[in-house]
Order: structure tokens, then C-alpha cells, then sequence
DNA sequence: CAAAAAATGTAGCTTCGACTACATTTGGAA
DNA sequence: TTCCAAATGTAGTCGAAGCTACATTTTTTG
């Protein structure tokens, strides 16, 4: 085995101070909030699809979640199960999904944030058709703080 | 089991015409594509934070990348592996981590990508802390086309 | 009303990320 | 030079999201 790869700049640290070195601040406590978000961000586009589905047609079938959602039924059912433990939604076998309180309230906050971001990209240039793309994708990651931002720009440019 | 739920509405398709009927444009497409990128954008992560460990110590080991990304080591390892069977990074048994050009090329357009969110953030108002995490979730949902009106912006409020 | 079609449910497989626990290698110190 | 701690590697588990294939129930339709 060569030793060839240079392994000497600050790469072993002195034994003593074991943690927090060279890196940045605490980036990995970013990623961390990052990955625990993903299993919300779901849950969410869930949610806003039934809210959406139940507003056009009164009730969300569970083939109908899975065209808007481009999965197969077997995922939508497996999903909505969990959706259901979280108490988001009710379902009785071989029905419709509904929404619960929590449900709908989730889902109204998605909503807004949803038209929010998409009006922005819309106000600061960006094309319909990427606009509407790219908010399905950063509606998720938008803080309140961002939220707002985004709010007041689109009250100073009106 | 009592037959309830009210059924009726719109939901049975008239045997014909089986497909796409009330639902929007291609929401599910959209969809499908946020789930594509999803695999992506972990390795971006990667590469990126390959790249910045590179920058600031001549190598990116696998322990300062678990730290980094806030993942075990495992996690690291074998998340590494399949960078190399992409051919973004190479790594030897027990050496450091090194990035390809192709790994050099995505690592550079995702630290301009970041940059340019990040600084669009800040430029619309957002609070430092909230705009650089909000920038590590954004960054993977911006199309060309909304980073290109991001830079426009950045131009016209210079 | 009965048959067929559509929707739902169930079983079981795959991939991926993340983890713990344990083995092995490396490199710096004693 | 030997030993030990840190870094890497390996094995095996778990949960979640996806899927296909097949069974069951509902609803439409002839």
C-alpha cells in the first residue's frame, strides 16, 4: 500500500480537544434540521393534494392522490396509514380520505405559503412554467422568516 | 359496513376515457421530478461539502464529512461509494476523499448556485441566520430560469 | 341483477439513508 | 519500535418510499 496520499495537514487533532475544530459554525446542525424536515415535506404535499382533490370533487380517492402525486396507489395507501397515525387525515377501508382539523389546518398553512412563494417568483421575473416548478420544490424550505420577506416585497411591489 | 361516504361525485370515470380527467395540468410530473432530484441532491451536498473541506485542508476525510453533514461515519462511507461508482469522487481503502473533474464541475455550480441564493436572500431582506438555512434547503429547487431572475435582481439592486 | 371494471387492500421485494457494534488499518507518541 | 487512539471498513438492523403481483371489495354497466 503507497502512502502516497499527503494525510498531514490538520487532519490528526492533538488528542486533547476531540471535537469542533477547523469546520464551520454548526453546519451540521443545518443538515440535521434538513433531514428531519424531509419526512414533513411529504406529509405536507399529502396533505395540500387530499385539500386540493376534496375541493374539486368533494372527497380524495386514493387513485386519484396517486396520479397528482405520480406514485402508485400502494405508496398512497401506505402513506395515508401514517398520515392517519399523525391524525391529519381519517380513512375507513375501501373509502375516501378526509382531512381532520389538523389536516386542514395544515394544509391551509401549506396553501398560502405555497401561493405565497409562487407570487414571489412570479414578481421577481421567473417564468410561469418555472415558477410553478420551482415552488412544489422551496415551498418547503421556506422559514417564516423568509415568508415574511417574501411578503413584504410583494407588498412593496404592488 | 355502512355505505356512507357520499361516493358520487365525479369520481367514476365513464369507462372511456380512463385517464386524466379532472385533475390539474401535470402536477404529477412535477412531482416526479422532485422525487428524481432527490438522490441528487444528497450528492451535491457531498460534493459540495467535499469540496469546502478540500479548500480548507488539502483533503476531505471521511470523519470531518460525518461531522460536516452531522451522519455517522457509516453513513458517509458508504453515501461515498456510490459518488465514486457516479464518477464524482475517488477514494482509496483508508485514504482521504478527492473529487473528479466531474466532481470539481458540480461542486463549482453548486457553491455558485448557493452564493447567488444565499446572496438573493439576504438582498430581499431576510434575516442572515434564516437566509443561510433557508439557502441550504432552496438551493437544490432553483431552475436556471429562477436563478437566472435571482441574478437579474442582484444586478438591478446593486 | 349479474358481470366486468375500477378502486382498495395485502404480500413481498428493492433501494436508500441512518444507526450500532465490532474489526482492521494507520499514524503519532511513548 | 511498539502501542494506542483515531479513522476506516464491515456486518447487520430499521424505517420509509417505491414497485409489481395478486386478492378483495365497490361501483358501473349491460
Amino acid at each position: 500500500m503507497p502512502p502516497d496520499t499527503p494525510r498531514s495537514t490538520s487532519t490528526r487533532r492533538p488528542a486533547a480537544a476531540p471535537r469542533r475544530q477547523a469546520a464551520g459554525p454548526d453546519a451540521a446542525t443545518i443538515h440535521h434540521g434538513i433531514r428531519r424536515d424531509h419526512s414533513e415535506e411529504t406529509a405536507q404535499d399529502y396533505v395540500e393534494a387530499i385539500a386540493a382533490l376534496i375541493q374539486q370533487s368533494n372527497e380524495a380517492r386514493a387513485v386519484d392522490l396517486a396520479r397528482k402525486l405520480g406514485v402508485s396507489h400502494v405508496t398512497v395507501v401506505r402513506r395515508v396509514a401514517r398520515l392517519v397515525e399523525q391524525g391529519y387525515v381519517t380513512s375507513e377501508p375501501y373509502r375516501a380520505i378526509f382531512l381532520t382539523d389538523k389536516g386542514r389546518a395544515l394544509a391551509e398553512e401549506c396553501t398560502v405559503r405555497h401561493e405565497t412563494v409562487l407570487a414571489f417568483l412570479l414578481a421577481v421575473g421567473v417564468p410561469a412554467a418555472a415558477a410553478e416548478r420551482d415552488a412544489e420544490g422551496i415551498e418547503h424550505h421556506v422559514s417564516p422568516e423568509t415568508l415574511e420577506a417574501m411578503n413584504g416585497f410583494l407588498k412593496r411591489n404592488s
